[in-house]
DNA sequence: TAGATTGTTAATCGATTAACAATC
DNA sequence: TAGATTGTTAATCGATTAACAATC
């Protein structure tokens, strides 16, 4: 019955896909081939027939793929069809303008909470949200089915934070704190390094123009 | 000359390792060996020789890694002795939030402006910064040298502005639009698709808690 | 039916892991 | 010197791409 294991890589593209496809549909765009979506998102048409082959099959031979049915499909593989209850876990800036950012609701994600350990916050609005003292997070998420925690807390705090949200039985976290969390291996963490993307970014730029120092033009 | 190119899977491991490193040194630890930063990081001894060795020998056989040597090495290759000159586009809460947060100046990212296409938040002060109306950033990034653009803007937005960042000589964007960008090959993008990232992290929970419907224990 | 395009198997490529000789 | 651990080559594994038979 275990559904073959699916690589986070397939898993990866998926949220594309859907973006893609959404898109398409928007514009009115009834059915597309593998081919015609691997022009447009430059990936190959194999590896989009891959993916897709991953879950069934979604497509039709000799017609291609119903824009609409394959993405409603791809947002029920994606468990978009559900709702999910979050609440955010430090109430800075960041935690602050993610509460604030409308279109996670538009796809099932819900903002129960947002909490923070600064009693000048307590009480203060963020949409519709009253920021909450940090020692009412633990009754808040067993009492209103949390199943997603928002970290956005300094790295110090993370690990112990993190431990009672899995007490009270949080699924999953989306950490942003610039920590590795070790949490047991039914609850998934989803992390978002920033700092780490940024030194990537900043390595591509680097090793950009030093390699083609000397190599004035190079456009293949 | 060409340095070989390295795998983007390698760069994008290299900001943990320097994250681990740093850690390290501050406990004053001096050595390591590859065993021991394996059982730290949960990678393999033989990644990450493998991975160190792409750019040279940084150990000594026999004894392992000095922390301290390894820490500056790596940062090195992430080019993080060199300063980065940064514009915020978008003053909106996650703009305002990445322009707050001090982290990314310890690195060498320094913001030099932010700009939005709102008047009501023209001078309006981040931190030292006064948000500026989009009409002047052309002639700022030409003129403060700016090389990396973070893109905090509606999808909608996102290819204009790009477009023109390009054509003022910026080097990278850091991109939190959800749309993609096309740039030419000289210019480097870094995505940050939260959406993505968020899905993903759905897909994983919804994914767990139906692989182990009636597998009540399954710890392996 | 002929043409198009999928689903799927096979081939290739690249990344990870294992093994071990070099050497500190 | 003996022991430890790297640097590096070889083996394995997994992901991507190519090819083509199935079929709409």
């Amino acid at each position: 019955m275990d559904n073959k294991e699916i690589s986070q890589a397939v898993i990866g593209r998926l949220p594309r896909y859907f973006r893609y496809l959404g898109e398409l549909k928007d514009e009115g765009i009834e059915r597309i081939s593998s081919q015609e979506l691997s022009d447009l998102m430059k990936v190959t048409a194999s590896q989009i027939r891959q993916d897709f082959n991953n879950f069934g099959g979604f497509g039709q031979q000799g017609y291609g793929y119903k824009v609409e049915y394959l993405y409603e499909e791809i947002g029920r593989i994606l468990g978009l069809e559900k709702t999910h209850n979050l609440i955010i876990i430090g109430a800075g800036n960041l935690g602050q303008a993610l509460a604030n950012y409308m279109n996670f609701e538009r796809r099932g994600f819900l903002f129960k909470g947002i909490f923070d350990k600064n009693p000048a916050l307590y009480g203060k609005k963020i949409r519709n949200l009253e920021i909450k003292p940090m020692e009412e997070m633990e009754s808040f998420v067993k009492q209103n089915e949390i199943d997603i925690a928002v970290l956005t807390i300094p790295k110090g705090e993370a690990a112990g934070v993190a431990e009672k949200l899995v007490q009270n039985g949080i699924r999953g976290i989306w950490n942003f704190a610039h920590v590795d969390l070790t949490v047991p291996k039914n609850i998934q963490v989803e992390n978002v390094h920033l700092s780490d993307s940024l030194m990537k970014l900043a390595y591509n730029i680097n090793q950009y123009e030093s390699e083609s120092a000397g190599t004035p033009e190079r456009n293949p």
